[in-house]
DNA sequence: CACTTATTTCGAAAATAGTCGAAATAGCGT
DNA sequence: ACGCTATTTCGACTATTTTCGAAATAAGTG
């Protein structure tokens, strides 16, 4: 993963809001949940909520499909893989560092 | 980990001049690197660094200790380690979701 | 103490983000 | 086509972020 798309993805999920929100669109499961129902938990605006779903989705974050006049959203779990993986890769948070690799970083 | 916590923290990785720089501090290990040495590789002006620092070390994910003048900084690995816990966990990343705590979420 | 190097704080500008309500659109069901 | 419910787009406002240069502070050294 590019470091540019890995910040978007957390800059994504840097807000308390739309943690919260993809927090419980992970809980969700594959059932996902449908936009008004988000609202209703989170109690916000539907234009804000609407604003953060997009942010979510532009970044591979959260998937939506249609049924009918409802939309349902879900956590896209290999996307968050990625970003594990790009943390615990890139930033190795497993202890086992290999600074011999430090000019890499340039 | 709290979500606000975690929220913080994940902005704090969100932005891609942040996002390299903790890269380059994980990469340097446990000797660390002076603030110096990671301005001159980045690029950016000492004010704009001292900042985005300060933003680090505000989240625990970053410390520093001062040799005379020159203060080190290093990557706070089990910091790294607890978000990642919080994603892997809060975000069940591994497939194996349980939508039977859906109700916890409120 | 004066001097040098390293880093932060201050002040300010431009850009981006977060929020809302009102109006617009999407997709049925009749 | 009309009406209904669900969701998004628009327009606006405030708050925060990002960035810089200049000045201030920190910590040595002669």
């Amino acid at each position: 993963m590019k470091l540019e798309q890995a910040a978007k993805q957390l800059e994504a999920l840097g807000n308390p809001t739309r943690l919260n929100l993809y927090r419980m669109l992970v809980r969700s499961g594959d059932a996902g949940r449908p936009v008004g129902s988000l609202q209703e938990k989170l109690g916000i605006a539907a234009s804000t909520l609407s604003h953060h779903l997009h942010r979510l989705v532009l970044t591979g974050l959260v998937t939506q499909e249609r049924q009918a006049t409802t939309l349902i959203c879900r956590a896209n779990y290999p996307a968050m893989n990625g970003l594990i993986g790009f943390l615990a890769d890139e930033c190795c948070a497993d202890a086992a560092c290999n600074p011999s690799e430090e000019e890499a970083v340039a």
